[in-house]
DNA sequence: TTGAAAGCGCTAACAC
DNA sequence: GTGTTAGCGCTTTCAA
């Protein structure tokens, strides 16, 4: 039975450099105040010994983990089929281990889940959290917030705490579906009509928001109600939605949806009723998520979000705000607005409306509008 | 300046119930051998102060982390306009939660992180990998089994160790092959061609001998070498080779994909040149991905493999082989074959030669075959 | 059954 | 600059 290879410690490597424990660490931690011969020493002995700290003796210690938990919460299959939360990860990890630290990934459904996390976060085994509330009733932000763990958010929370409404990274989901519903305008369409994403999640609510912007500043009848059907995401929901909105108004010669596969479902219907895309009825859809609205018939015109460096500002963020309020002494306070001064030298692209950071969207030209 | 919120302590709770700290981790940890009203104290005092355990200090005397390390590698997009990647981790977090593990994400791209990662694990923060190796000349794979941590591979190694092919998890691409191309000869096509994928990954090398298998039975030319066009497991390389493969066989009447994003490929250019699916040429994929299969026009054949359920195996696999190892009282010693010994209970569906687990693939048929 | 005490490997004062 | 020392919070012998 093969031995278990006890790992060697900071002692071993004093022993073999012909130091103390101390020095070693101090070489280690950067090194600061050791002489460089010895420092030289020292790290001859780390890596013939091919030393790696264990970081749970030093978490001991210092309090600090060097790990950020990444909780998504998402009953729903919809994020397991979107490579949205692939590329939000994508981004997330390269933030992190540019700065050494670990991600922790906390996958939750349904209730026994929320508590799990809530404890787990509780515990203080990370020093964050980047969140994804997708839903304005989860009870999840109220129990992490109670947690006293530094939090951002991914996609604005349709609440505010306590201290007022929490950090968070999200798109320009109003000024995306101006942008769109504009380009529909221009094309000379007047009937836009728009199937709205799942309305207890901000992102639709925002986009709803956005096309009423336009429409209210369009000359004639802005903002006809019969043009707007709720929808939910989904392809199906599309569909259905096509259905209902055509029923109800044929004249319609535009559809924005609220994202790709509504409009994928919105593109099945027009063409089962033998109308032509963008001829007839224009589509212009939003997330560009691919392969799906490159692929489609006829290719999708949308509105892009960047979805990785959304994550990336969600890490940045978290860590900016985890060492502010680590210097100061008081792990739990939460990363206050101190850390949420906006992005600044991280990425001048974005907008940063009090204590969210707006990222810009691009729409995407394409062969449906 | 808020409070550190300094988390209680074993010692605070022990005080709290009037015992000591030694029988409040017997209680914590299990409660046994513990006097059932003392038990019952120490429970209410563990409640009142909302204790939970710091996993540091734990871990610093048990050597143990309840945590496991998910690596992917995957320099390319694909991994992340995919939903595998997602449902895999869906069906991994659930195992892990399950047995109380923390799940840390490791994502790697390019030389550096590998290092990276092999640092970490050996650093034995973690008390067992999952590791996802696309590709035939990783070398991420030699460097882990150097760590010495307990491993399971998610997708069939294309290489064997030094103790033999190591413990993985995969889909019967094989058998998945041969069923979708002998719902095609049993459509009555007669000159079936494919599309492969990647060749330098596993799964693809197993497509083709699946497809070659039926193709050598069947009756007439089994096997024409002509009728297989290499390809990337793309939407773009699905183009590409079926327009070789239309130069070179205007005849073929039916095409097996690798994947379902090649599929999709295919049935562009089939399109494109007027040809109909089915009637003309019956088209199969493979993945059952999803919302694109359905989606596509027409909806797509495909071979469905159960992905959650793949990441759940790899994680029930590691656990069971972490858990024989530390029992052996040898850590590093990798989930070795006892470990192996087939999900059992677990899932009667799979099959088990050797240290693999085989999971089984559906053909889903819709209009496109 | 319960408690006392010895560390796990590391950092951070503090002294030299 | 460098070493000594006192814990961090927990599990785990070992006695009682």
């Amino acid at each position: 039975m093969p031995e278990a290879v006890s790992r060697p410690t900071l002692e071993a490597v004093a022993t073999r450099a012909g130091v103390s424990r101390a020095t070693v660490s101090r070489v280690v931690n950067g090194g600061y105040g050791v002489r460089e011969s010895l420092a030289e020493r020292v790290r001859r002995a780390v890596a013939e010994l091919g030393y790696v700290p264990n970081q749970a003796a030093r978490s001991l210690v210092t309090k600090r983990h060097d790990a950020v938990a990444v909780v998504i919460a998402e009953p729903e299959a919809r994020v397991f089929t979107d490579p949205f939360f692939a590329l939000q990860l994508r981004g997330i990890s390269k933030e992190l281990t540019a700065h050494d630290n670990q991600l922790v990934l906390l996958l939750t459904e349904g209730r026994d889940d929320h508590t799990r996390v809530a404890r787990y976060l509780a515990g203080g085994h990370v020093d964050g959290a980047l969140v994804f509330s997708l839903h304005l009733d989860d009870p999840l932000p109220g129990l992490i917030h109670d947690a006293g763990v530094p939090t951002v958010f991914g996609g604005r929370p349709g609440w505010r705490d306590r201290t007022g409404t929490p950090l968070y990274v999200d798109t320009d989901n109003r000024g995306g579906a101006r942008t769109a519903v504009r380009h529909l305008a221009g094309l000379g369409r007047t009937r836009i009509a728009h199937i709205t994403g799942a309305l207890d999640q901000t992102s639709a609510v925002d986009r709803l928001d956005g096309y009423r912007d336009v429409m209210a500043e369009t000359a004639d009848g802005g903002g006809d109600p019969s043009l707007v059907v709720e929808s939910d995401f989904t392809p199906a929901g599309g569909e259905r939605a096509m259905r209902e909105l055509l029923d109800r108004r044929p004249d319609v010669d535009a559809v924005f949806a609220a994202n790709d596969l509504t409009a994928l479902g919105a593109l099945r219907v027009l063409r089962e009723r033998g109308l032509r895309v963008p001829e007839d009825v224009a589509v212009v859809g939003f997330d560009d998520m691919l392969p799906l609205a490159e692929q489609s018939d006829p290719p999708l015109t949308t509105v892009r979000q960047d979805i990785e460096q959304m994550g990336r500002l969600m890490a940045r963020l978290l860590l900016r705000g985890a060492t502010t309020v680590l210097r100061d002494g008081s792990a739990a306070a939460g990363a206050g607005p101190k850390g949420a001064s906006g992005p600044g030298d991280a990425d001048p692209a974005a907008r940063t409306p009090g204590p969210g950071v707006i990222l810009p969207t691009t729409l995407i030209r394409r062969a449906s509008a």
